[in-house]
DNA sequence: GAACAGATGTTAGTGACTAACACTTGAGTC
DNA sequence: GACTCAAGTGTTAGTCACTAACATCTGTTC
């Protein structure tokens, strides 16, 4: 069921995308965008709290935190984040890429929204210190979760930004590897979770 | 020497940084903390090119770039940025801190603050990257940057924000040894670059 | 069709930031 | 001491993101 706020909130994103694609982030107002939607500039605010949350929307929280939770919690944070992100690899490669590609690469081209991401994975963050870390153990997965989030940020931004033709999977593997090396060999299970 | 323009600039940086604890950063206006150091919101916006800025000021890039050049080059690129910022403790540890401190505990309160500090970390990555990278390794070197940088950020917040008694170095050897656990046992040689 | 709630519009703000131009201050020159 | 020149600063008038308060509309339920 779409209900009406739904599909506003659709028109919204949509024509965002667009405008920023043609003329770049900062030469769009927040005007532009609603009137390009149909709707006033309050009904924007009422569907996206900033300008910036319109492009960097982010439901991906609950699964990772999941998938890191799922990993052994006798390991190492590090490995056990890094495990928990790399059993995602394959249901990354099932998602719908193209909307999310336009709008990483609007991001990855804008400093200030590139700071905006931080906010993203600064939640994410505690999604994952939430779910998966042991009494006394916070600080340590803390660490662990933003330097794996930090290393995967940047190949998303080399992936939205260049013309490269491999799957997000295959550079978000990369990513993890790059900070546990040693994970490189020893293959992972697939998480086995619910998509958001 | 001290020129008039560094006095005004740091009249501003003392006003802003006594506002901003008083009062919280957000209920702080440009025109304020102006006024406070004695000139008008466009001579602040003269000296610093946001009101952020006023805030995050970090000329330590030249420094941890150069320790992590510093390091073998023939190492995985994650354990060269790691052991660079090892190198560097003992000279964090003689840094005057109070100021600093004073900072980073107001930004870390405030989730727009953290976005911007995003961007500090942002270019500390790209000093790295450039000073550091071998041809054809630069995506790897970038992604163990981003990595061990956010794990660095997280504990300076929880340095700041918490009433810890521990030293800075003591900290940041911490997150790195969290990210790179081996390198908990082996002791690296101290940075001899020059302060900042 | 009356009532009610969710969704949207209007209006009037505040505050960060910019641009253009005028003014002041201080150091060096004659 | 008047003169020059530039760095530093002030004034004014904007644009735009974002907020608050209140009015209106739209669809659903009874």
């Amino acid at each position: 069921m779409t209900t009406r706020a739904e599909a506003t909130r659709a028109r919204l994103q949509s024509a965002a995308l667009d405008l920023f694609e043609q003329r770049g982030y900062r030469a769009v107002t927040v005007e532009e965008i609603a009137a390009a939607a149909g709707v006033s500039h309050m009904t924007f605010f009422r569907h996206f709290p900033t300008k910036e949350r319109v492009l960097l929307d982010d439901p991906f929280d609950p699964v990772i935190a999941a998938a890191v939770a799922a990993q052994p919690a006798g390991l190492p944070a590090i490995e056990r984040v890094a495990r928990g992100l790399l059993s995602l690899v394959p249901l990354l490669d099932q998602e719908p890429t193209a909307s999310a590609r336009r709008g990483i690469a609007i991001a990855a081209r804008e400093p200030e929204l590139q700071a905006g991401m931080a906010a993203n994975t600064a939640a994410t963050e505690r999604a994952i210190v939430e779910a998966a870390s042991l009494p006394g153990g916070e600080q340590g997965m803390r660490v662990a979760a933003a330097a794996c989030l930090a290393a995967v940020t940047t190949v998303l931004f080399a992936w939205a930004l260049e013309g490269t033709s491999r799957t997000i999977g295959a550079l978000v593997a990369e990513a993890v590897t790059t900070v546990v090396p040693a994970l490189a060999d020893a293959p992972v299970p697939a998480f086995a979770g619910a998509t958001p």
